[in-house]
RNA sequence: GCUCGAGUGGUGGAAUUGGUAGACACGUUGGACUUAAAAUCCAAUGACCAUUGCGGUCGUGCGGGUUCAAGUCCCGCCUCGAGUACCA
């Protein structure tokens, strides 16, 4: 009988589908397990092999968790706002939801091909108006709230509003600015009503103001710090630069020392970790008042160095410097000026590519050190950036290296502080090892006792201060594109106010256009109705907006984190019209336990989300403050792409060991015209695209030999693989067990097809075992003592393996088992029927086929994980035979005490043993799997 | 530059965390069955030497060290990958 694995995989996903066989409810009886898969974003391109790798562990685990007794959350949906859908249909004309709704379509079908355990009753996209409503109430919920220092905690903006009533924001421990206007309970009652709403924008966690943005005039929008590689657009790659604008931000800064400590609390990857802190880059200083010579301004500077302070020879302060026209004399202004536009036309590519380029102008001011009131020149350079601590640094030479070369290069003193070091060449910037001199009362101090000196001295005459600098800045949330979630807010005289609940949702409205308007407008710009009637609470035409009731609603939409900061939560309770997640499943799911996706959201989505968990923890919306307990990255899988060489300038095409010295540039070509033997199917690239219709091939030995390179798998790379084909050729128990069996999951691997038919082949094997007598005609006879050692070895080491992640060896290990069971020609139903549920999580289909074959009426997701018996597999030594290492030398150690009679009954078992002991007693056997290793004398 | 991770056969990768390195699979070679091919099954497969015998030597990027014992631990290098980018 043949493994049809077509047949078999139809009925037993068809069977899944009509008994709802993983839709799960709450079940007070049964403990419950929540696996969660990064929902994917649907894009045109389909699914590629390299996408359901961290689905298929996911399902593995939970299909696990099931047969150990957990009621398994395991739901499924879509991230389906955002950019590359939008530029789609600016593209094609058709309307994002349209392309939204194929794009979907496509996915589950595939989705489905694998046989993944989803509770699809669960299903949600992020734009859906019954999804979006809570990512609306939620940054209503942001935007009316402040962040309480001294409780650590996200408080209502009421509870501010009631303290400045009556102590105004002398003594506040509201998170803000630092630089903000101070007033009293009286000034704050006289305030206008507009003016105290401008004030609460300075305190808000959802706030607008204006500042200096990524924008990315390409895509017409603005761009968060994780959305930038390598100074360009993430998506397009397109150039960046820093332009002012009024914009929403997310004042996730002040969840900053949180954010960091929240991360010992979680099983999540080092490496994550490692690359949150370092984005949030905490760093322990000070912060030191300097005045102005013959002004009343003051300059802040942040430094980790203050032991430094009598090697300060200038200040550096950024183009962006707030009152940096203050500073600037008549003299100087000029050249300054000049300096500050061209920094500020600089895109963030330019700006890094020169980062050697040393430049600054001098602004014409002087600054008093605070302690010897000397005269430290203030100068203007763009290695000193805006927005990091306050914008200006004070300048050591001697101790920094970017500070030396600048004074280097404009020659500036450079004092030396640090005894018998030399500073000729290059600054000297270690922490340890020096003794301080010219530092007046610290001299002769190390790093230590002077940091602690001249903090308390700083303090003292009140120049200074410890502080806390975090690199993380506050998060842009303002996009200026179509298909993302409206913002919930309306401008009154330019103040925003939030909509409220019961508004909720604000649906996206129709557009013409997709485009931005000509003036700069977003595109919700182009929406007739897009007004708000206070008094009617509902969206009304524009035109209207002169009456005093109909205000304009904001334009912007939200960025393409917003949906997936909180989806979590949602699946817990997706149909819930009342609420964004019940109290009762809330109480019973209560956050996730295993969560699988890639680490390139680390500095994203994985931050973004701890961040608004942990705030609707603080406003007692949750009950966990982190909202994932492990987090497994999968690897990247890696395409091999294919490259013809064009030689420049012609049509001509060079096969590519005849290239040598011709001047070639490289063009890829889809995989599907390559041959194993990389050879090109010429006829095939003519058809495929006009450039090669009559393109010249020139061939080596009658062949066009193709090069070839790992790249990530995409589209536009033609390198893609679709899993469709694999499961089509071998099963998808052959693609779910291959894809595992490539290597470890976190790992970064080129696909290679060439294994599959190792897996499939074991699949064949497996099938035959049971038709070899033991499906149909089920031996009743008690297994053999060794296949009942086999049994129990496999089970213990696939419970480890699944419970470490470690699925190749795992795979491995079942090819071992069966193997030696098809040489035992084990037919006992006492091991069939568990192996059956044993090997189930990875390939479910066959094994459930199986199992109904054997006469099984329950479907196998039900059925119990086999335990193991441990008698069986603890191994006696003497039924082992005995070896020696060779190279064993007699010293006196001991590793491993044996009682003398064994001692004795190993001995005079062998010959060998004897002749190496030459009759002397052994003090110590080292024995490592049964086996004597070594014997000590 | 800084931070983190990794280097094991022709290939993907194992090694119970210090205990017989190379499991399992791919590939290759030989054999069986076939008129033939495919499929299937069996055997060999780290390198070198000895293969009329059981065997021997060297081997986990490089150089040292600790240990009865090192792929694994320590010190110093080299190479590759990821993250970050003037963060004061």
């Amino acid at each position: 009988m043949e493994y049809d694995f077509i047949k078999i995989e139809r009925k037993w996903q068809k069977f899944w589908k009509d008994k709802k066989t993983f839709n799960v409810v709450i079940n007070d009886k049964l403990p419950k397990f929540y696996v969660l898969d990064m929902f994917p974003y649907p894009s045109g391109a389909g699914l590629h092999i390299g996408h359901p790798l961290g689905y298929i562990a996911s399902d593995i685990y939970s299909r696990y968790m099931r047969h150990r007794g957990f009621n398994v959350l395991h739901p499924q949906g879509y991230d389906s706002f955002g950019l590359p859908t939008e530029q789609y249909a600016i593209l094609t004309g058709q309307h994002p939801i349209e392309t939204t709704n194929i794009n979907v379509k496509r996915y589950r079908e595939q989705l489905d091909k694998i046989g993944f355990s989803f509770d699809w009753s669960r299903e949600f996209r992020t734009s859906d108006s019954s999804y979006y409503k809570w990512t609306q109430w939620i940054f209503i919920l942001l935007f009316n709230s402040y962040y309480n220092k001294k409780k650590g905690r996200a408080e209502s903006i009421e509870k501010l509003i009631s303290k400045f009533e009556k102590n105004g924001n002398e003594n506040s421990d509201a998170y803000s600015d630092e630089e903000i206007l101070k007033f009293d309970s009286k000034r704050w009652k006289n305030f206008s009503d507009e003016k105290k709403q401008e004030i609460l924008l300075d305190y808000r966690l959802a706030f607008l103001s204006r500042i200096e943005v990524n924008w990315c005039e390409k895509l017409g929008t603005v761009l968060a710090n994780d959305e930038i590689i390598n100074g360009v657009s993430e998506r397009g790659g397109f150039s960046v630069t820093k332009k002012k604008m009024l914009q929403w931000s997310m004042r996730i800064g002040a969840y900053a020392q949180r954010l960091i400590d929240g991360l010992e609390s979680v099983n999540w990857p080092e490496s994550i970790k490692e690359i949150q802190r370092n984005w949030i880059g905490k760093s322990v200083g000070t912060s030191i008042k300097f005045k102005v010579f013959k002004s009343d301004i003051k300059i802040e500077v942040f430094t980790t160095r203050p032991d430094t302070i009598f090697g300060a020879t200038f200040l550096t302060i950024a183009p962006e410097y707030k009152s940096v026209n203050k500073l600037i004399t008549p003299s100087t202004a000029q050249t300054a000026l000049d300096y500050i536009k061209k920094s500020s036309l600089k895109s963030n590519r330019d700006r890094i590519s020169n980062v050697k380029l040393i430049s600054g102008v001098f602004t014409g001011s002087y600054a008093l050190h605070p302690f010897s009131n000397e005269k430290l020149p203030i100068w203007i350079s763009d290695y000193v950036i805006g927005d990091y601590g306050t914008g200006a640094v004070m300048a050591v030479p001697c101790g920094d290296q970017r500070d030396f070369e600048f004074a280097k290069f404009f020659k500036i003193r450079i004092i030396d502080i640090f005894d018998n070091i030399d500073i000729s060449e290059k600054a000297f910037t270690q922490k340890d090892s020096f003794k301080l001199k010219n530092s007046s009362f610290l001299n002769g101090l190390n790093y230590n006792d002077s940091l602690k000196k001249v903090i308390e001295k700083l303090e003292k005459i009140g120049s200074g201060k410890s502080k806390i600098n975090f690199k993380l800045r506050d998060a842009i949330y303002s996009r200026q594109r179509y298909w993302g979630e409206p913002i919930p807010i309306y401008f009154k005289n330019n103040i925003p106010y939030s909509l409220e609940l019961s508004d909720l949702p604000l649906k996206l409205p129709e557009v013409k256009n997709y485009l931005p308007t000509k003036e700069g407008n977003p595109p919700l710009g182009n929406a007739i109705n897009w007004a708000w009637d206070v008094n009617n609470r509902c969206v009304v035409n524009k035109d209207k907006i002169d009456n005093k009731k109909i205000f304009p609603l904001e334009l912007n939409t939200m960025p393409g984190w917003a949906g997936s900061s909180w989806y979590f939560n949602r699946y817990m309770d997706s149909k819930n019209e009342d609420f964004f997640v019940g109290k009762k499943a809330l109480e019973y799911w209560e956050d996730v336990d295993l969560y699988v996706g890639g680490s390139e959201h680390a500095t994203g989505h994985l931050l973004y989300s701890r961040f608004w968990q942990k705030f609707l923890y603080d406003r007692n919306y949750l009950n966990k403050d982190e909202y994932a307990k492990k987090l497994i990255n999968q690897g990247m899988i890696l395409g091999l792409s294919a490259f013809i060489y064009r030689i420049k300038g012609s049509n001509k095409y060079i096969s590519k060991n005849l290239i040598k010295k011709n001047d070639v540039e490289k063009v890829r070509v889809d995989i599907s015209f390559v041959n194993n033997n990389n050879e090109l199917d010429i006829k095939k690239t003519r058809d495929w695209m006009p450039e090669f219709k009559n393109a010249n091939f020139i061939l080596e030995n009658e062949k066009y030999i193709v090069g070839r390179e790992l790249e990530k798998m995409s589209k536009s790379k033609y390198n893609i693989i679709s899993p469709d084909n694999i499961c089509n050729q071998f099963g998808a128990d052959t693609l779910r067990m291959y894809e595992m069996f490539l290597g470890p999951i976190e790992q970064t691997k080129p696909w290679n097809s060439k294994g599959v038919v190792g897996v499939h082949n074991f699949l064949k094997k497996f099938w035959k075992l049971y038709h070899k007598g033991g499906v149909f005609n089920v031996s009743k006879n008690n297994p053999s003592e060794s296949s009942l050692k086999i049994f129990n070895k496999t089970i213990k080491k696939v419970k480890h393996d699944i419970e470490s992640f470690s699925f190749n060896t795992c795979i491995s290990s079942f090819m071992i088992c069966i193997n030696e069971l098809t040489l035992l020609n084990c037919n006992s139903k006492k091991i069939l029927s568990p192996l059956l549920v044993l090997i189930s999580p990875f390939a479910p289909h066959i094994s459930e086929e199986l199992w109904s074959l054997m006469g099984n009426k329950k479907s196998i997701s039900k059925e119990k994980f086999p335990s193991y018996d441990d008698s069986l597999l603890i191994e006696n030594i003497k039924n082992y035979p005995i070896s020696i290492n060779g190279k064993m030398k007699f010293k006196k150690e001991f590793s491993y005490d044996l009682s003398s009679n064994e001692i004795e009954s190993i001995i005079l078992k062998d010959e060998k043993t004897k002749k190496f002991l030459k009759g002397e007693n052994p003090k110590k056997i080292i024995v490592v799997k049964g086996k004597i290793i070594n014997i000590v004398i």
